[in-house]
RNA sequence: GGGUCGCUAGCUCAGUGGUAGAGCAUUCGGCUUUUAACCGACUGGUCCUGGGUUCGAAUCCCAGGCGACCCA
């Protein structure tokens, strides 16, 4: 290991001595290699174009002769090949740097950057190439790639070391490209909507809008502990209090809970506020967003995941979670009005770890997370959730027992959430405070009581329709990856033994 | 939290108790149409860590670390 890296050191040492910087300041190129592959297209083999033009990449591939060697090099947008004449080099650089085919025979290695200018020619084999008359290193890498048949696939190593990954996997470019097509595709959306996005405390005082652990931090001037957020929601709805009527916050939220494929503790969401709009607006918005993502990223609504086959064309399903157990266990919770009546119901329909429910609604929540959840492969509206469960929710219109809230699901995934935002400060202050009596009584994903939150609501804020959406996991959907850690640059792991240990 | 599997050269992997290996990469030599270039020669090891069993451990046992997958 070190004894490759010292090699390369030693390559480094000796274009100083010869008069060039091994690490360059700057390069123009005329082209990428993209844009070269598209413009020579139509280019015979064997032939020439006497056009100056510049390239610089990563060299992925060297494959040297005596007097000739082609250099495979790789920029952002794919690879072309470099085509090095020791006679044609000679003639351009000869004067200044009689070495310069020797040093790029000998003082080069696959990692180097390096800058090209040349001609354009595509090989009697047929490969496009810079027909290189001068050239510099442009970046000297002291460490070795990986295999460049095998690649790195060491799924440890990847996540570790994405900057290698990346380097050696195209495909894991093409991923993180697309996700961020997707973002700035909603984005756009939104604006074109009259949507307006607006930063709120990542840092907070007290940790809210969703049920999960915070994770805690420490403010020295202030002497105080702090959170940091799990949920954007009651500050953009603080927004909608103040006059604003589309919001919207595409940003981290962190919830100190496991890993797994389908969590990582700090992962995006984007939240989005529309004042005078309800859950049945929200889901409308869902569909248009996710669709045109799809639309501007795949360039189909028909897509493959994991071998599934998936159809995004709206309208999506839409069933009520009771309708969804009911057809699933055959058992109407809806019928129930005796917690142990229902208990004993949902055992009977195999659904365990129900004993020490505290409702029917929490019941009915575990039934569908049991029985429903990962069936839904299309996507899929479950609608009208137990109150209980849904502390921020407005009442159902017209079902006693249940808010105007939906979840959507695809591949068997919660990507989505919703509801006709619960406006009545008196019933807020209700449903927080029975949440902090949970708290206080050991949930530890429950939350205390926001007052300036329910001031908030007490000023008075508009019927308003809210919809959050898991933009990993729709990333995941529209990039065909099985795993969150696939979609997130670089996913949270713990440290290798060595530096474990230092921490100590 | 539980279970299963994995960790050996820079990378990808063989190696089930008896001298640590292969391919690629690296290094050296040759080569002006290659593209997993080719030919020849060489080099490269904390076998994840610690302990145990044994004449002898990459291999068997125990504990731990990191990771993947599944389950809760």
């Amino acid at each position: 290991m070190s004894e490759l890296r010292d090699t390369r050191l030693e390559k480094a040492e000796q274009l100083r001595q010869a008069g060039h910087n091994p690490y360059g300041y700057s390069w123009k190129s005329t082209h990428s290699a993209a844009e070269l592959q598209a413009k020579y297209a139509d280019l015979e083999n064997g032939t020439e174009v006497e056009v100056e033009v510049a390239i610089a990449g990563r060299i992925m591939n060297r494959r040297v002769f005596g007097k000739l060697a082609f250099f495979t090099i790789q920029d952002e947008t794919g690879t072309i090949q470099l085509f090095l004449d020791r006679k044609k080099i000679k003639a351009a650089m000869g004067e200044e740097n009689p070495e310069a085919f020797g040093q790029l025979k000998n003082l080069t290695d696959a990692g180097d950057f390096i800058g090209v200018r040349g001609s354009v020619r595509r090989t009697d084999k047929g490969e496009l190439s810079v027909s290189a008359d001068h050239y510099e290193i442009l970046t000297k890498s002291l460490l070795p790639l990986p295999d460049k048949w095998h690649g790195l696939t060491d799924v440890e190593k990847r996540y570790r070391q994405r900057y290698v990954d990346l380097i050696v996997n195209p495909d894991v470019r093409e991923t993180f490209r697309r996700r961020a097509k997707i973002t700035a595709g909603i984005r756009q959306y939104l604006d074109a909507e009259g949507f307006i996005e607006i930063e709120t405390p990542v840092l907070q005082t007290s940790a809210g809008g969703a049920a999960a652990k915070p994770f805690v931090t420490y403010h020295n001037a202030t002497e105080m502990d702090m959170y940091l957020r799990i949920a954007t929601e009651l500050h953009l709805k603080r927004l909608i209090v103040g006059g604003f009527e589309k919001v919207f916050e595409l940003g981290r939220i962190f919830r100190n809970e496991g890993v797994s494929t389908r969590h990582n503790p700090e992962f995006t969401s984007i939240e989005i506020y529309q004042a005078y709009a309800d859950y049945d607006d929200m889901m409308a918005l869902t569909e248009a967003l996710v669709v045109d993502a799809a639309e501007k990223v795949i360039g189909t609504l028909e897509i493959d995941y994991q071998g599934e086959q998936i159809n995004l064309q709206a309208p999506w399903k839409r069933i009520t979670m009771h309708d969804a157990v009911k057809e699933a266990t055959g058992v109407d919770f809806a019928a129930f009005d005796d917690l142990d009546v229902a208990k004993a119901a949902a055992k009977e329909a195999g659904i365990h770890g129900c004993g020490d429910m505290a409702s029917i609604g929490k019941i009915l929540n575990e039934a569908f997370e049991q029985k429903v959840e990962e069936t839904l492969m299309q996507p899929t509206f479950i609608t009208d959730y137990p109150v209980e469960i849904s502390p921020l929710a407005k009442p159902h219109r017209s079902k006693p027992g249940l808010v105007e809230r939906f979840e959507l699901f695809i591949v068997g995934r919660e990507t989505a959430n919703s509801f006709s935002e619960l406006t009545d400060p008196v019933d807020q202050r209700q449903r927080l405070e029975a949440q902090a009596a949970a708290k206080a009584a050991g949930d530890e994903e429950a939350n205390d009581v926001d007052e300036d939150f329910l001031t908030a609501l007490e000023y008075g804020m508009p019927p308003t329709g809210g919809l959050g959406i898991g933009i990993d996991r729709l990333v995941m959907l529209l990039t065909n990856s099985p795993s969150i850690r696939d979609v997130i640059a670089f996913p949270l792991m713990r440290p290798e033994k060595a530096a474990a240990d230092e921490a100590e």
